[in-house]
DNA sequence: GTATTCTTCTTGACCGAGTTAAGTATTCTG
DNA sequence: CAGAATACTTAACTCGGTCAAGAAGAATAC
């Protein structure tokens, strides 16, 4: 059923391609070293095309590590019966650490750690990621709210706020370990340690 | 001995008209409906000019209202010796309600009401701002931390965290009501009321 | 297999934000 | 009043992002 045309296919590899060279030409320079253009360029299309495939340049960096990303609010409606909505992102969030999700910083990868470079030395790379987590932090509120679990909207917008709050902290401190040459499988124990002290907190909130 | 020199004085009305022009412009047309280069003719400056006085677009409409804040690590540095840091920072919460803080959503004033409406209707503005609190979240986790209250950097920085969290869906819940049509008077006691549970609710992931 | 249609791509021009350089005006200092 | 700072203007430029018109290529009909 994914018959995947050849104009599918075709759009698939440009998509791979400019990503690519982008990636290859920030490494190289830096974000602000290299112009759309540049990218353009090096993917052999032109700057519309590029623009029809990413919307922003710092899209260009971002899109490949937001898509394997298992949004909260997905997790939320697919969690099994019975389970506290807060288990289940907990649990999800380490799940993320074991599978060294790039966005968790718990990956030591060249890539990865490029990334991550990336994100620390260009404040609108970081922004543009900013934006993109409280998006999904109202998703995860709404869900949370129609979940039924909590008292009332109010809440459950703090808990969503919370709980990517806790994430990003999270991500700053493994990265900060990884950039500072350790290995993600040496960071790997006291990042879940890390992780189970945040979720508690969490959850004390809310007693 | 606040001598203000001719200089001096010149150049803040250079800056408060920027300002008032771009904000009448910016209420009549949109945020998006007016050119920078529309503002500077405005205030009867070049455009070199306006971005001397102000860095970005954004900043045009930002800067009148994140002057008269009085930062968190500010609050924390000064408070009186024995209390707790986050007693204080609820205290000069409650205080900025009070004073119907236009940060805090909680002010119905026409500028107000016309900072929020662009605010809501302008991601780049928003986005701007959640630039600065994050820049004040930094500045807070530090100030925790030295303050030598908090276990370690990873608690204090959590903390911080979950502080400006709370008062971004504070601002939020009360912009949304004044922006329904309700005074800020008749919101007030519900807004403290919020504002009291959030920071309950911090307080306890504390324990 | 050819014609038609739909999509995607390219070209080139354009807009607006933000920066830079060189020169002019103005305020401050002695 | 003269000279040193400092602020301002003009003009040109870079770069991110958009738009319109047309060319190229894939899908579908016959």
């Amino acid at each position: 059923m994914e018959e995947l045309g050849l104009r599918e296919r075709k759009k698939r590899r440009t998509r791979e391609a400019i990503m690519d060279a982008a990636f290859a030409l920030f490494r190289e320079s830096g974000f602000d070293g290299v112009s759309v253009a540049d990218v353009a360029a090096a993917a052999e299309v032109s700057k519309p095309t590029l623009f029809a495939y990413f919307s922003t340049k710092e899209d260009l960096v971002l899109r490949r590590f937001l898509d394997d990303t298992s949004g909260p609010a997905f997790v939320i409606r697919n969690r099994p019966s019975g389970v506290p909505a807060l288990k289940a992102l907990r649990q999800s969030y380490l799940q993320r650490l074991a599978k060294r999700d790039t966005l968790t910083g718990l990956n030591d990868s060249t890539t990865a750690i490029t990334f991550h470079n990336l994100l620390y030395s260009t404040p609108t790379v970081m922004t543009r990621l900013t934006v993109y987590m409280l998006a999904q932090e109202r998703e995860l509120a709404t869900e949370l709210f129609a979940s039924g679990e909590l008292d009332d909207e109010f809440t459950a917008n703090i808990v969503a706020a919370q709980v990517f709050g806790v994430q990003r902290i999270l991500a700053d401190h493994n990265a900060q370990e990884i950039r500072s040459g350790r290995t993600a499988d040496e960071v790997y124990p006291a990042a879940i340690t890390r992780a189970e002290k945040a979720f508690d907190m969490v959850e004390a909130a809310l007693v």
